[in-house]
RNA sequence: GCGCCAGUAGCUCAAUAGGAUAGAGCGUUAGCCUCCGGAGCUAAAGGUUGUGGGUUCGAUUCCCGCCUGGCGCACCA
């Protein structure tokens, strides 16, 4: 057992024993002090507990720490500390152990049962088929892409959806812009719309068109051989996103298409039920949704003047498909831009009879790109992007994934393109595959030393600090991915990731590991391995090579 | 004008569910290779957590006001 877990159970039994009054179990905190010489493990329940028990939190403390029985090959000691807090010492049997259960664990080291196989869905990235991918979804592909990993570590079933808007106007649009560039590229003049898309990416498009089937096109009528051209751009679009996705080591459960869901008339039955729960009315020749009934600032357009379903309908009607499908839980992930949006999507959702925690969105902050200092504004249209495809090119997959996952979502980022191509021999990704090389490293020259490796061994003579501190580390590793999870914060993964090589670096510079004494030799190769287990299985997280030699 | 998000070391970012003395990297300065990989390690300097209040035993974290920046405020998607 982990002494985390044990801590838990014995603390929940030592409650029970003090006989407080208390409606409910208490939710145990458990957490570690920053600074180590206060304990391993620390929980402020006595100064929670105060106010309801009307007794002093050092008090509490210590009738709860008298009805505390500790196995003292888990707990070395306890004290009551500062206002209140009951600060646990780890004993070194079980600290030694602890690596054993790491190797024996394997891949499984890290993971839990936290969501119980509940369905959850992410959806994440979703642009519109009419461009490549750009940067800004590049972080919200290793976003998304990482926390699905998470979520699927802490037990969920977790699954990845990408949303095809291969409908509506946009569409038509870059229809109509390809089939001007084809035009053009025939030699015959016809420009591209100014609410059109502008980017060379539709020329070479066009040039490839040119080549493949010639002037064919070029008699149609104007209407028709733009919808021709949509769907030859749009298909070419999306196999393009995915080739990306693919590259950046992303692969969906599903890409939704827009255009089944209108077919299959999905938005009809929301308004037949719409209406039948008087949740919807007419207004000026419009269908409106009663959304300020459920938190939203004001009622919104179903269906317009025109007879037109409007987006909304249909992203109504794609996330109730999502429920009727058996997801629990439904997470978006969308840009900044859209965080006006969110009241309206759960008023809808609450209306329909999700409950409002069955469905969270998550805001992506934005990118911005800077070139020698100076910021540069993108545009999809004005074709100003840099593709996610140069971005890989450039500093590779890894380092990508990791720069964009290492901090929190919510904070809006600069990506220094100068700085990420020249400088990517500072990335810390370097840093932490370089401590799993080192890893590799030092099992091999055991090997060569003529030391054999058993699957255990004796390690009952770790117990010096840096040895202490690397276990001690290795230990968090579950409840990091619990954490990661609960807060939606998937830059804990790859910060985390960096203390766990921060401290066997330090380890490795004080200590040998093959030595004389076989004995001691033999312990340490077992802390390196249960460190490269953590570090890969992070690495498995994340979605960056665990590299063997650098 | 209203709403949402953010503001932490020179720069890029952390800070575990409200916890104890706010931490890393880069950069700067000073050290460490007869020794398993120096893409490493050690140390120093660097802070009124934008600002003023409030709640609390305790606030970077929660609430209110203000300042600054970003983004929204469509019968567009």
């Amino acid at each position: 057992m982990k002494p985390q877990e044990y801590v838990r159970n014995a603390l929940q039994t030592a409650i029970t024993r003090s006989a407080f009054v208390l409606s409910d179990p208490p939710y145990i905190s458990l957490e570690r002090p920053k600074q180590e010489e206060l304990g391993d493990l620390s929980t402020p329940l006595a100064m929670s507990l105060s106010k309801t028990l009307g007794m002093a939190p050092r008090k509490i403390a210590e009738i709860i720490t008298q009805n505390l029985q500790l196995d003292p090959d888990y707990v070395e000691s306890v004290e009551i500390a500062g206002p209140g807090f009951i600060n646990f010492f780890y004993a070194k049997p079980c600290l030694q152990n602890t690596v054993l259960e790491i190797i024996r664990d394997g891949a499984a080291y890290g993971r839990s049962d936290m969501g119980r196989g509940r369905r959850i869905q992410l959806e994440f990235v979703s642009a519109n088929p009419t461009g490549p991918l750009n940067i800004v979804s590049a972080r919200a592909a290793a976003v998304g892409d990482i926390l699905t990993n998470c979520y699927r570590a802490a037990g969920y079933d977790a699954r990845r959806e990408f949303y095809v808007n291969d409908a509506g106007r946009q569409i038509r649009l870059l229809g109509v812009s390809l089939s001007a560039r084809y035009m053009s590229e025939l030699g015959k003049t016809e420009a591209v719309p100014e609410e059109g898309y502008h980017g060379l990416y539709l020329v070479d498009l066009a040039r490839e068109i040119v080549q493949r089937d010639g002037d064919r096109h070029a008699g149609m009528e104007a209407e028709a051989r733009a919808v021709l051209f949509s769907q030859m751009a749009l298909e070419f679009m999306l196999q393009r996103q995915r080739a990306s996705l693919d590259k950046y080591r992303v692969v969906y459960d599903l890409w939704f298409r827009e255009s089944a869901l209108r077919d299959s008339g999905a938005q009809e039955e929301i308004l037949r039920r719409m209406a039948a729960a008087g949740l919807s009315y007419e207004e000026d020749g419009a269908v409106w949704f009663r959304s300020s009934q459920f938190g939203d600032e004001k009622d919104r357009v179903l269906v317009t003047q025109n007879g037109e379903p409007t987006y909304f309908l249909i992203d109504i009607a794609y996330h109730e498909d999502k429920f009727q499908r058996g997801f629990e839980k439904v997470i978006d992930f969308w840009g900044p831009d859209h965080h006006g949006y969110i009241d309206r999507m759960r008023a809808a959702l609450l209306a329909l009879g999700h409950p409002g925690e069955s469905f969270d969105v998550s805001i992506i902050q934005q990118v911005n790109l800077l070139r020698s200092g100076k910021t540069v504004k993108m545009s999809k249209r004005a074709g100003e992007i840099i593709e996610m495809d140069e971005l890989i090119e450039e500093v590779g997959v890894d380092a990508a994934r990791f720069y964009f996952v290492d901090r929190r979502i919510s904070q809006p980022m600069d990506f220094d393109i100068d700085l990420a191509t020249k400088q990517s021999d500072e990335n810390p990704v370097f840093y932490v595959q370089y401590a799993h090389a080192r890893i590799c490293n030092i099992l091999r020259y055991a090997e060569e030393q003529g030391v054999t490796i058993p699957a255990q061994a004796d390690t009952a003579t770790l117990g010096n600090l840096q040895e202490i501190q690397v276990i001690k580390k290795l230990l968090e590793f579950p409840d990091v991915i619990q954490r990661v999870v609960v807060h939606t914060e998937p830059h804990r993964v790859s910060n985390y990731v960096q203390e766990v090589a921060a401290v066997f670096h330090r380890f490795y510079h004080e200590h040998r590991v093959v030595t004389e004494d076989r004995t001691l030799t033999l312990a340490r190769l077992m802390l390196a391995r249960a460190t490269r287990q953590v570090l890969a299985n992070a690495f498995e997280l994340l979605g960056i090579s665990a590299p063997e030699n650098m």
